[in-house]
DNA sequence: GTCGCCGTATGACGGCGGTCATACCCATCG
DNA sequence: CGATGGGTATGACCGCCGTCATACGGCGAC
């Protein structure tokens, strides 16, 4: 992994893509480039927020402790993602954690030098709210899935969404692999399920050939049987 | 219920609250008021967004149809808030659909009146911003809070956070009365849970005198018992 | 090598809560 | 008046899934 110029990090991130060279240059004066090793926590729930960050290199896992004491991961965020937008109001503390899931590089900018930037360009400001607007109707998406629906449902629409999102054709069992390595426990805080019920089911997909586990992936056989237990 | 100027709307909404006299006089001139009756939807899930809206009088709810087919109540809004701020860009979707639980007085700005606004006054922007990061918070604090806790302990918070908001003391019994009538399947539906579930737990709390539905609210009578039901 | 740890796997058990059915109260309406 | 409909209440049933316990393979430490 090389580390990109500041610059470079800047056309690569969705809310400054679009600006004019010359205000990408004024842009990259204030922001800075920091590398999270893997395992490392970025900011944690409750911290005041201090900065707006965007992610160049590397995964990201957000999540937040329930008052069970479990641990629910809200997103899993990749290069191009911003990054603790949600907390920028005057230092209000983050609603959530964030760990470096690889070695990932963020760009980094101080909190008063971003209203300065969203004040000197209004266009920024369209951008910030697009990204929060998506974010809030993910958000409530996946509220309105985790109420009612069987564990086994969710499971089946995690996967799904992660075919759509990163998934490529696989053509040695002419399926969908998906690139996204996730432990037992990791699917489960993903869908808000104990370990052993997130064992359980990827067992018996991959007895009845409908999803297998890889060391870097998992690879979608049975598409409409997953379709089908989605929406039951 | 007399009909409001717009400026003593303005005066009334959170993120217009702090303009200047003149400022308020431009922002009053591309404002709206109008009046929806009790029982009518303000938008509905997937409608386009075109306008910004804001409460001035009268109590609305917002809420997302599951994947299963039964309805969850993300947020019941009163005077002040700020409503469909969620959509604004560019005229997305709304992630869910919003009814107007009594006669319900709304402002409204057109879109591109609302961003030209935006533009003209950055001080807005740190309002907008407040308001979308505070709402993302709360769906996280409700997100983590639906998975692994139990139904009971949901009603307990449900209840907790009411009387804290809207909470008087009560009198007569001692307890405090949460001014805010919402039937059985209102309840479940904002717990996500059923009906059934919902009158099983009010009817015992009635028993077991820690909570008594009135006509037009609730009474928390043993509020250290709800608290101890909240934790576990 | 052995030890310990972590992730994965599988079974037994039980309770929370969803589903279905029924009943009651009360307001509205013909 | 009886009929109808909506909100509330209560019991029976049972299945999903959370909890606890155990076991097994891989891997690094030493």
């Amino acid at each position: 992994m090389t580390t990109p110029s500041v610059e470079d990090a800047l056309r690569r991130t969705a809310v400054f893509r679009r600006l004019s060279p010359a205000d990408r240059t004024r842009v990259a004066a204030v922001a800075r480039l920091r590398v999270h090793p893997r395992g490392m926590m970025i900011f944690t729930e409750g911290d005041p927020s201090d900065a707006f960050l965007a992610i160049v290199e590397g995964r990201v896992k957000v999540f937040k402790s329930t008052p069970g004491g479990k641990e629910l991961i809200l997103e899993i965020f990749g290069p191009g993602d911003p990054l603790g937008a949600v907390a920028l109001y005057e230092g209000a503390p983050f609603p959530a954690s964030a760990l470096a899931l690889d070695d990932t590089t963020c760009l980094r900018i101080e909190q008063p030098d971003f209203f300065r930037l969203l004040e000197a360009h209004p266009p920024l400001v369209r951008g910030l709210l697009s990204g929060l607007t998506i974010r809030l109707a993910e958000l409530t998406r996946r509220l309105a899935e985790l109420t009612g629906a069987r564990v086994e449902a969710r499971f089946a629409r995690l996967f799904l969404k992660l075919a759509e999102q990163i998934g490529r054709p696989d053509p040695g069992r002419g399926g969908v692999f998906a690139p996204m390595p996730l432990s037992r426990q990791e699917l489960a805080d993903l869908t808000g399920t104990t370990i052993e019920t997130a064992i359980r089911i990827m067992s018996r997909w991959q007895k009845e050939h409908v999803l297998l586990t890889e060391k870097d992936g998992f690879v979608l056989i049975d598409r409409a049987g997953l379709e089908a237990t989605a929406a039951s």
